[in-house]
DNA sequence: TATTATACCTAGAATGCTTAGGTATATCAA
DNA sequence: TTGATATACCTAAGCATTCTAGGTATAATA
């Protein structure tokens, strides 16, 4: 389990991260994290379509609806130029605070 | 600049952290941590106090008011047996979070 | 004597996730 | 055919938490 803030932290550079390499929808955006994490992550949809829908209106990400093989309507999105250039910013940043936790966890931190 | 929810997220374990090599009062908490990011991270104390008191409350810390050599009263603060069990899960928690977003970010990521 | 740095505090605004619901349809088992 | 489950989307309102913008007090310095 992943505490709330720690959610709110990660959940954005998650979705960007994942769209950078491709079309996909939002249920399968859960799927994939589940996956990837291997079960430690347990996303919720409730807490994945409210942040779509932001980034979409910030103009992060656009989407599009289309019918798959088995006629389920879904809406699939994409990053655009400006959410890429977000990308590069939220992984900096976790980058930024990365590099401090780790200093200080190290056993012989860093001068 | 970095995010409010990635603060939210890291001003917790940071502290923590920090807290774990020993005794230090809230105004050098704020210092300790301009330093060792190279400005990257700003913290106030407006945010830094209130997680402060939290965290005493759930009992993570505890305080305790000194007097340094010029005459200044400074609130110092330790960790408790739970913060440093809390620190540990905090510690997981994260790199847990890290380590997803770093099989995102590698150009080759892991199977 | 005035300014700056140190050192603490807090109310309330603003933000934004999470809970807890909801709809609709395809698939599959009974 | 009917019920359960999985898929796939949505949102209002509660709740938690930072951040803004103030405040107090004192030592050091100009």
């Amino acid at each position: 389990m992943v505490s709330k803030n720690l959610m709110a932290a990660s959940t954005k550079p998650m979705i960007l991260s994942i769209l950078a390499s491709g079309e996909i929808y939002g249920y399968q955006i859960i799927q994939s994290i589940i996956q990837i994490s291997g079960g430690t992550l347990e996303w919720s949809e409730g807490m994945l379509y409210p942040v779509l829908h932001r980034m979409e209106k910030e103009n992060f990400i656009r989407s599009q609806w289309k019918i798959s093989d088995n006629g389920r309507r879904r809406k699939y999105y994409r990053l655009t130029e400006l959410g890429k250039k977000e990308l590069e910013k939220e992984r900096k940043q976790w980058m930024s605070v990365h590099r401090v936790l780790s200093s200080l966890w190290e056993p012989f931190p860093a001068i």
